[in-house]
DNA sequence: CGAGATCGTTCCGCTGAGCGGTACGCTCTT
DNA sequence: AAGAGCGTACCGCTCAGCGGAACGATCTCG
């Protein structure tokens, strides 16, 4: 764990924190497993969280609530840019009838703002709200072709973990991409995070050069082609960024 | 406040509902004030939960950070029936081209899971995330027919907020209303939320009789038809509500 | 069927984390 | 120049929070 364990305050983030996106419910004795805080603490703490609503309980354990869904849906940043992109997204899904992301960096990982497909969509392992490594990722590579130099480089001097076969986890391919991506404006992945699918992405800049989001397009090998969808996914990821340099809201 | 304030994690929490979801960024001040704690205690709250990531600082003040969307996108519940849900509403955003919403009850509110739209959607008072009260919307009056009848008679009732001029506030005739969307099983809204607007929902019923969400299509006075959409929302809310029939994970 | 493991729950006395009144320096407004 | 409102820092008191320990209820085996 990142934080100590000696406030009340840390031990409560803790036990929301060891909830993971593929969670449902946790048990007490689970909860106590991932913490590693006494029992009667998480006890006693799982039951305030519940009293203040960011846990429910139901008779197997706990589970996050309704109620921090519905306060972690008022962060500003994401849910501004998740309403400004809503209509490119459409668009963008309507032209292509594949499955769409919208994304953002935090750290090394990409942080899905919105997913959205139809009945036919392809299996991905991305989920709304959950995380992917940047480098195996047509948005990570957008946005972190587009970071500063410093972020760039931690991700390219750590180690680069394998998801598939075709994984790039050499930095010096890695970086040989990030100048393409510069260059072209869009990002490829090709079976990259997981066997089978395959992936384009575009920047949404602001103000010209930083990115502050990406889109994308995913498709299974096969009947999708990622270079047919190049001018789509362009064009939304441009018509976001320049509404959001417009409204200087976000930035 | 519904809670007493003399613990860490009330005060928390407190202050971290003080926002709503209007705001983007709170001064120091405005969370003293909205809070009515002290000072200091504001101070030193709001820069522990900073370290915590559930709060981003700025040169302006605080703003709800992303660490708690991704907290709360993991909300088993909503964020289950969002997945689930998407590809039907996508199909129903394109045979209407109109806003789509889809939203769960929460007391004498409707909390809205989702809510997509293009360009030259509607503008309409709900947000993701966002609440409205059932009796002045179509989804909350389908939520509330198949509701349990202490449920119901709470919200007939309790007072009935008036919205516009065509709020329907008298308890007598919103029953009658909700006797209808039962022999029916769609539910309309004419210009009570908001002037302007209208809508039709339909009920995601699980096992028969339970709806443990609602699917509405929105548009403005004018161009919109409600009655014209009936078949279109049926079709998706019960899409989906056999599709989470089958998946036992709600419930 | 009984021994043991694992679960959720409750009790209770010690103690240091949390508290918030107070004071200070800064930036605006008047 | 005076005042209001802001963010920040200090510090000694005290009670909220702590968690080891014990308990009863379920499971799971040999």
């Amino acid at each position: 764990m990142a934080h100590d364990l000696d406030t009340v305050l840390a031990k409560a983030v803790t036990i929301l924190r060891s909830f993971t996106p593929d969670d449902t419910v946790l048990s007490l004795a689970e909860l106590t497993r991932r913490t590693g805080l006494p029992k009667a603490t998480v006890h006693r703490l799982a039951g305030d969280l519940v009293s203040h609503r960011l846990l429910d309980r139901s008779s197997v354990g706990y589970r996050l609530s309704g109620g921090l869904f519905e306060l972690g849906l008022r962060a500003s940043v994401e849910r501004s840019l998740l309403e400004l992109a809503m209509p490119f997204l459409q668009d963008l899904y309507e032209r292509t009838h594949e499955t769409v992301h919208l994304g953002v960096r935090e750290g090394h990982d990409v942080v899905y703002v919105a997913k959205i497909g139809g009945h036919r969509q392809a299996t991905t392992p991305s989920r709304t709200g959950g995380r992917m490594p940047v480098h195996c990722t047509a948005i990570g590579k957008c946005l972190l072709a587009y970071a500063d130099d410093e972020a760039q480089a931690d991700v390219l001097g750590g180690p680069l973990e394998r998801r598939t076969p075709h994984t790039v986890v050499a930095p010096g391919l890695l970086r040989r991409q990030l100048r393409t991506v510069l260059e072209t404006g869009v990002a490829f992945e090709h079976e990259e995070s997981a066997v089978g699918l395959q992936c384009v992405a575009a920047p949404v800049l602001a103000e010209g050069d930083r990115a502050l989001a990406a889109i994308s397009v995913t498709g299974p090998v096969g009947r999708f082609r990622p270079e047919a969808h190049v001018d789509a996914v362009r064009a939304a990821a441009q018509g976001l960024g320049s509404l959001v340099s417009r409204r200087r809201s976000l930035v």
